[in-house]
RNA sequence: GGGCCUGUAGCUCAGUUUUGGUUAGAGCGUUCGACUGAUAAUCGAGAGGUCGGAAGUUCGAGUCUUCCCAGGCCCA
């Protein structure tokens, strides 16, 4: 009768699969999650612990969620269950940014642009709401989706009425703190949205304009004083020549500016003489294709108190000096058109001069100008022109290609245009100097972001909070009918009428009848305007954070693109210190942009976009958070199908590693723990080992270096565990008795191994964490759920026998052994390690060292006999064992066949199946 | 056009600051081999880099300086 050994074995077993099957598999946990209210268990668990506040960045309500998006959410997914996972009070409440002009359009679009619905302001509103509820609901799922933890259940929403209510407060404490101020400056306008655009709704391309040259004429008195300058008697005429690439802004100039530094020269042209920068002479004699002869030249300085005269209106035109007049492109005498350039207000403002609009608040030309009223300005130009050709002032005409902004949404161009609008002021009350000694009490990360962040702020103009649009937050200033004052008692009136919003949402303002509010309404009206929507979102630390927290919380942190230096970092910041006179974060981290395998960015028309819900259909979320957490994020993130297939093979490698010893547990339970200093001797390095991992990874975790956890996680996984460990380990748990210490032994090990190594993969891998979790049911007895348990404190007071440094010779020489096991294997010689002796000859150091493991040497070689002697340097041999292979065991051994009972087996099986079983203390 | 950032094996990342110093590391993938008791797994070995390019400083540069190229974010 033949035995069948294999039976005698104990064999790993376990039904938590080698194959995920994520995408099957994920939406059940969710489920899981959900059905045990597992976020609001947290919340409960940690209520008295110290806050960690990671406060979110409200992404826009339009659209699906792309890969952006989730790479922003799953890093501070992972931030939250690192935090929580330590034991802290971290709570994550997402937010959604809802109002604006996106959001319109989108409705315009559905409901068709002179729709009765889109007509009606209050119906509009409505219809937007439930637009970007609808939005929010879609994004949310995906949210979910992913594994982020979080209030799913009462997320905040810039179209709450509580919210929009406290939005309205905010802007009423602004306005107390003094920072509120009425401008009339010139904007970006886009005609198509009929609203002045924010800054990050401008986006800038390439587009072809008519550049024109303009002579404006010097008055009579001026003629006489400049010919004393120029120190000559000849012209009977002197003109000024300015270049622009907008003519539609020649009827609002009022001024032309030449620079105090430069130098100037008088040129005759045909029978004309004119002004011009002396460096430009070349360059405009060219463009204008004449030839001229310079009469003499004076510094800019000397040229002053000159009047000229508009080409075509009844006005004058002064000359001025200004420091912006360079000699990059035109003529060095720059037009001068305030309501429609920065440059042009600040110089006039400077010189008491009033801007003179030709336009209405419509962007159209006001009736004034005769030929050229109701237009809009891109239908201008070619009437200017004409204009200025029938006067003679147009010196020359031609195309010029550049850069020039246009409306995000329309994608057509804008103009540069004063009209009457809010602004939060820079200067007024110091709001910017303020924010600039802020931002150095704040933690950047990377560190250039507080660089980055100060260079904005240095440039950045007033924040013009007003938009002539429907769908969002009303500016409920109160102002006098006739002078525009604002109403004493504003202060005031921004609770009430806040109560209102609170009340009844948005719609409210247009209906409030001012009677019920102040006793002299009659001489009062409402602005009309909106809020721009960075508004909201920069007042959520004051709606959101402060409201669910301390009145004066400071969010522990902020995480998002690094786009939003100049948006929401900056947004928040000021309205806090606006608010509160101090920064909404105590660091900022930043995350950079997801791009395709050639480092370009992800874009439909180049048809490289990843999207995130393919990711999860096919290989599963946990596989997108691994791409995320092992990708560096400070800077691109490159996404692209050979990455992906790389993070599922390194959550292969993750999964089987957990599956291994999941099988080799299965009939192992609290009451066979072996104490620690009673373990095999690997089983204690094995858990040192880990205990060292694990302070690394949580090091790691907490300077946000995920890429760096994956890496070290997974390097344990190949090389401690798959390459030391768990291949070394396979013998004792397979062949010794079941119930021995020596298998035990490890099997404690293992346990505790998988203890470690689950939390610290659970705020990536949170799915497949959870999964181990309920499949284990030790596991389960601690806590219902992963995210319910904490990291583990290291206490392994070590008495081990053999030190790590000794190990990690003993593992050298194993590397060593492998090389000339190899060598033999090519040649032929070999096939197998257990067919192998290992003669290994070695100095006094090294052969105290392998001295101490004895006759289990040879098990940490994988081999069937191991033999040291002493020599000079390490000196390897390998020869083949001549003894039969044990059927059981596999190793060869002298003892295979002695037996009359067992004459396949070696000594040390029979000991293992018919007696009390081997001793090992070591390996 | 300007500010900030990035560029190390096919891929993901170490190494670059305080300290410039022998043959630039890891994992994945790939190739070859082993096992068939982690098996669409596991183990072993090998190949693979003029450190984006050029010039400079230096006895010596992936590391410091300058310029250039490619790309990203923001701005004009």
């Amino acid at each position: 009768m033949t035995i069948n050994y294999r039976d005698t074995l104990n064999l790993p077993e376990t039904d938590f699969s080698m194959k995920a099957g994520l995408p099957k598999k994920e939406p059940e946990i969710l489920d899981l999650w959900e059905k045990k209210n597992l976020y609001k268990k947290i919340r409960q668990k940690y209520e008295d612990r110290k806050l960690f506040l990671l406060h979110d960045g409200p992404p826009y309500a339009n659209g699906s969620i792309h890969l952006g998006h989730s790479v922003n959410k799953v890093l501070k997914d992972i931030t939250i269950k690192n935090k929580t996972l330590q034991g802290l009070n971290a709570p994550f409440i997402p937010g959604w940014d809802c109002h604006g002009l996106p959001i319109e359009l989108n409705v315009e679009k559905k409901h068709g642009k002179n729709s009765d619905l889109v007509k009606n302001k209050e119906t509009f509103q409505n219809a937007c709401k439930e637009y970007a509820e609808s939005q929010i609901n879609n994004q949310l799922n995906d949210f979910k989706r992913l594994g982020i933890l979080g209030d799913w259940d009462n997320p905040y929403k810039s179209l709450d009425s509580n919210f929009e209510a406290d939005v309205v407060r905010a802007l009423g404490k602004i306005y107390d703190a003094g920072h509120i101020e009425k401008g009339e400056k010139p904007v970006h306008w886009c005609q198509d949205c009929g609203s002045a655009l924010a800054e990050a709704e401008v986006e800038y391309k390439d587009k072809t304009s008519k550049s024109i040259d303009v002579s404006f004429e010097a008055d009579k008195e001026s003629i006489s004083k400049l010919k004393d300058i120029f120190n000559t008697n000849k012209p009977e005429s002197i003109s000024f020549v300015i270049w622009t690439t907008t003519p539609w802004t020649i009827p609002s100039n009022v001024a032309v500016c030449i620079n105090a530094e430069l130098d100037y020269s008088l040129i005759n042209v045909d029978d004309t003489h004119v002004v011009i920068a002396s460096e430009m002479i070349d360059e405009c004699m060219e463009r204008w294709g004449k030839v001229g002869t310079e009469i003499s030249k004076v510094p800019g300085k000397l040229i002053s108190d000159i009047q000229l005269l508009h080409p075509f209106l009844d006005r004058k035109s002064v000359l001025l000096h200004g420091d912006h007049v360079t000699t990059e492109t035109g003529t060095g005498c720059v037009h001068t058109a305030p309501a429609h350039g920065v440059d042009d207000h600040l110089i006039c403002k400077k010189n008491n001069i009033r801007p003179i609009k030709a336009m209405n608040s419509l962007g159209l030309f006001k009736d004034e100008i005769d030929f050229l009223k109701g237009l809009p300005a891109v239908k201008a130009d070619p009437l200017v022109i004409e204009k200025l050709k029938e006067t003679n002032s147009l010196v020359s005409l031609e195309e010029y290609s550049h850069s020039y902004p246009h409306c995000w949404r329309h994608k057509t161009p804008l103009i540069f245009t004063s009209t009457p609008q809010w602004f939060i002021s820079m200067d007024k009350n110091n709001l910017l100097n303020d924010a600039k000694k802020t931002i150095d009490t704040v933690s950047w990360e990377p560190s250039w972001g507080l660089q980055r962040i100060e260079s904005m702020l240095e440039d950045r103009p007033d924040w013009c909070i007003s938009r002539q649009r429907n769908w969002g937050v009303p500016i409920t200033l109160v102002v006098h009918k006739e002078t525009g004052e604002i109403h004493p008692d504003q202060s005031k009136l921004f609770h009430l009428f806040a109560n209102e919003i609170e009340k009844n949402g948005i719609s409210i303002w247009d209906k409030l009848d001012l009677k019920d509010f102040i006793s002299d309404a009659d001489n009062y009206i409402k602005i009309k305007d909106s809020l721009d929507v960075w508004f909201d979102s920069g007042v959520t630390h004051y709606a959101v954070s402060s409201k669910h927290f301390d009145e004066d919380i400071v969010a522990d942190l902020y995480l998002e693109g690094s786009d939003q230096h100049r948006g929401w970092f900056q947004s928040s910041l000021l309205t806090s210190i606006a608010i509160n006179g101090d920064a909404p974060y105590k660091s900022v981290l930043t995350h950079g942009f997801v791009v395709d395998e050639n480092g370009r960015k992800q874009s439909k028309s180049l048809g490289n976009v990843v999207s995130p819900q393919k990711v999860w259909d096919n290989l599963g979320a946990d596989i997108l958070r691994l791409w995320v957490a092992s990708t560096d994020f400070r800077s691109e993130m490159v996404a692209s199908d050979e990455i992906l297939k790389q993070a599922s093979d390194q959550y292969r490698r993750i999964r089987n590693t957990f599956r291994f010893i999941l099988g080799n547990i299965n009939d192992f339970s609290t009451k066979n723990k072996i104490d620690f200093e009673n373990r095999v001797e690997l089983d204690k390095w094995i858990i040192i080992e880990a205990s060292k991992l694990q302070e690394k990874v949580l090091d790691l975790y907490n300077s946000y270096s995920y890429h760096k956890v994956v890496q070290n996680i997974h390097n344990f996984c190949v090389n401690e565990l798959g390459g030391i460990y768990l291949d070394i380990v396979k013998d004792r748990l397979y062949t010794c008795k079941t119930d021995s210490l020596a298998r035990r032994s490890c099997q404690t090990s293992l346990e505790e191994l998988l203890n470690i190594l689950i939390r610290l993969i659970a705020p990536i891998l949170s799915y497949t964490a959870e999964e181990i979790w309920q499949s284990c049911s030790d596991l389960i007895n601690q806590e219902e759920s992963v995210f319910l348990s904490n990291y583990l404190s290291n206490n392994n007071n070590s008495n081990s026998k053999i030190d790590s440094d000794e190990w990690k010779r003993l593992f050298e020489i194993k590397d060593s052994v492998n090389q000339s096991i190899e060598k033999l294997r090519n040649d032929n010689k070999l096939k197998g390690s257990l067919d192998a002796i290992v003669n290994i000859g070695a100095n006094d150091e090294d052969f105290k060292i392998l001295e101490k493991l004895g006759n289990e040497l040879h098990f940490l070689f994988i081999c069937s006999e191991a033999n040291i002697k002493k020599e000079s340097s390490l000196n390897i041999v390998i020869t083949n064992s001549e003894h039969d292979k044990c059927t059981r065991c596999w190793h060869r051994d002298i003892s295979v066949g002695k037996s009359s009972i067992h004459k396949e087996i070696c000594h040390r099986c029979i000991t293992n199946i018919d007696e009390e079983g081997e001793q090992r203390s070591f390996v």
